[in-house]
DNA sequence: CGGAATCCGGATGGATACTG
DNA sequence: CAGTATCCATCCGGATTCCG
C-alpha cells in the first residue's frame, strides 16, 4: 500500500491486486460476503491463518475503506463489516471461483485440501440463510469417511433459532444419519456430481425415516458454486 | 501450491487464490492477456518486478498450465502462451479493473502510479491492435508534462507494419503533437474524464494540420477499462 | 537478447505465548 | 473471546553474474 510496496502503476487491475493480490485477503473477503462479523467467525472460516495475520490484514482493509470496524454492541469486540466497496468486491472473488470450477477441480478436490469443519460450518451457514429454521428440533448426524477419528464426526442441531455444529455426540435422539467419504460429500457440495446419483451409487448414504430423507433435499442446498458455475457436472452418472 | 504453501480449503476462491493472488502474478497474466508473448514484452508491462521474480512466476504459471512456453522458432529464447484455462482468468482480471474503476479512481491515478512507458506501450498495443496501421509513415510526439525530462517525450512512429516508440528524436517530421499532463492523459485513457473535454479546456492539446487532429480521435482508443467500466466520468465536463 | 543462478538485506508470514 | 507481542522461517527485491 506504501509507495514502496506497490507496483506502482495506473493500471486498474494493479491497484486492485495491491488489496485483494495479498495472501488470505480473498479468503478474509469471502468470510465477510459469506455474513461473518466477528473475529472468531472469520478465523473459522480461515483457519489455517494466523492470528496476528488475521488481526493485520483486517487493519490493512479497513484502512483501504474495504470494511469497517465497530465497537460490538454486546459488550467486547469488534464488529467488522463490508462497505459498499467491499461488497463491489464480490464480483471478483465470484469470477474466482467460477474458474477454479472450470478448470481446477482436480485441485479443489485434493485430499489436503477436504477440510471437514470447514465443510460443516458452511453446510450449517447455507441452511441457516436459505431454507431457515425448523420448529422442532432435529439433530442430523454426519459421518464423513477418509478422515481422522477426532474430526470424522458431526451433529447438526437445528433449533428454532440457530443451528449448531456439535463435534461430540451432543445427548439428543438423532432424526438422520448421512454418510460418506468426506472427498464425495464435498463433490456433492459443489456441484460436481448430482446428490441423487451419489445416493444412488452408494457415494453417499442417508439413514433415516422416509420423511427425514426426503426432506434433507430441500434443506441441504449446495454452495454458491454449485449453481453459479454454468459447467454441468463432469460425469453425471458414473463419476 | 505445496501441502504446507496452500490456504488448505476446497473452496474454489482458495485455490484460484493460490495461483492468482501471488505478488506480480495478475500483472503478468494482465501482459499475457494483453497479447505479450515474449520475456521481454512481459517484462516491460512490469517493469519493477526483478526478472528473477518474473523468471519463477512464469515457471510456476506453466506448472499450473496457465501458460505454456516452448522454444521460439525464430532462434533463441522462449514464447509464452496462455493456454485455455489461462485464457478463461480474464475475467477475474477484468472485474478486478472494474472494480477499481469504480471504487479506486484516486488510487489508480496517484502520481506515484503514473508510468509515462506504461502508458506509451499500452496506447502503442491498443492502436496497434484496434486500427490497424497505416500505409505512409506517420510520426506522433507526446509530451507528458508532470514527468521527469528523460521520460517526458516520446514518438509514436507507425510503419506499415508496425508501430515503433521512441524515446528520442528519430528524426521524422513529425505530424501531430500531443501534449498535458500525464494525469490527464491517464485520466483520459481510462475514461475518467472525456477527451473532448480535455481537449476543450485545455488539460490535452493537440497541435498539427486539421486533418491529423481529426484523425487522432479514430486512432487513439481507449483502454478496455474506460469502456468496460459501466460508470460515467465523474466529471464529465469541468473536472 | 533471453533468460537462469546467486547472494544478501529487508519485508512478510507462521507459530506460539501472552493479555485484558 | 479478541486480539498483541514476539521470534523465527520464508519470500521478495535488487544487483550482479553467467551462459547460449
Amino acid at each position: 500500500m506504501t509507495t514502496s510496496s506497490g507496483y506502482g502503476q495506473y493500471c486498474p487491475i494493479a491497484v486492485t491486486a495491491e488489496i485483494v493480490a495479498e495472501r488470505w485477503t480473498p479468503l478474509v473477503l469471502r468470510a465477510l460476503c459469506m455474513g461473518a462479523t466477528r473475529y472468531s467467525e472469520i478465523r473459522e472460516s480461515v483457519p489455517r491463518m494466523s492470528t496476528a495475520l488475521l488481526a493485520r490484514r483486517l487493519d490493512e482493509l479497513e484502512h483501504a475503506q474495504i470494511i469497517t470496524r465497530e465497537k460490538a454492541a454486546s459488550g467486547h469486540g469488534h464488529v467488522y463489516r463490508l462497505t459498499p466497496a467491499g461488497e463491489a468486491l464480490f464480483p471478483v472473488l465470484e469470477q474466482m471461483g467460477v474458474w477454479a470450477q472450470q478448470w481446477l477441480r482436480h485441485e479443489i478436490t485434493r485430499p489436503e485440501n477436504l477440510n471437514p469443519y470447514l465443510l460443516m460450518w458452511e453446510i450449517r451457514r447455507h441452511v441457516r440463510d436459505s431454507q431457515g429454521l425448523q420448529d422442532d428440533r432435529k439433530v442430523v448426524y454426519f459421518r464423513l469417511d477418509g478422515v481422522t477419528a477426532s474430526k470424522r464426526q458431526y451433529w447438526l442441531v437445528f433449533e428454532s433459532d440457530d443451528i449448531d455444529i456439535c463435534t461430540r455426540d451432543p445427548g439428543f435422539d438423532v432424526d438422520l444419519w448421512v454418510s460418506g467419504h468426506i472427498r464425495h460429500v464435498v463433490e456433492v457440495w459443489l456441484g460436481h456430481i448430482g446428490l441423487e446419483a451419489a445416493l444412488e451409487d452408494g457415494r453417499l448414504h442417508l439413514d433415516g425415516p422416509t420423511a427425514e430423507r426426503r426432506r434433507f433435499r430441500d434443506w441441504f442446498v449446495l454452495s454458491h458454486f454449485a449453481t453459479a458455475s454454468g459447467s454441468a457436472p463432469e460425469s453425471p452418472a458414473s463419476g
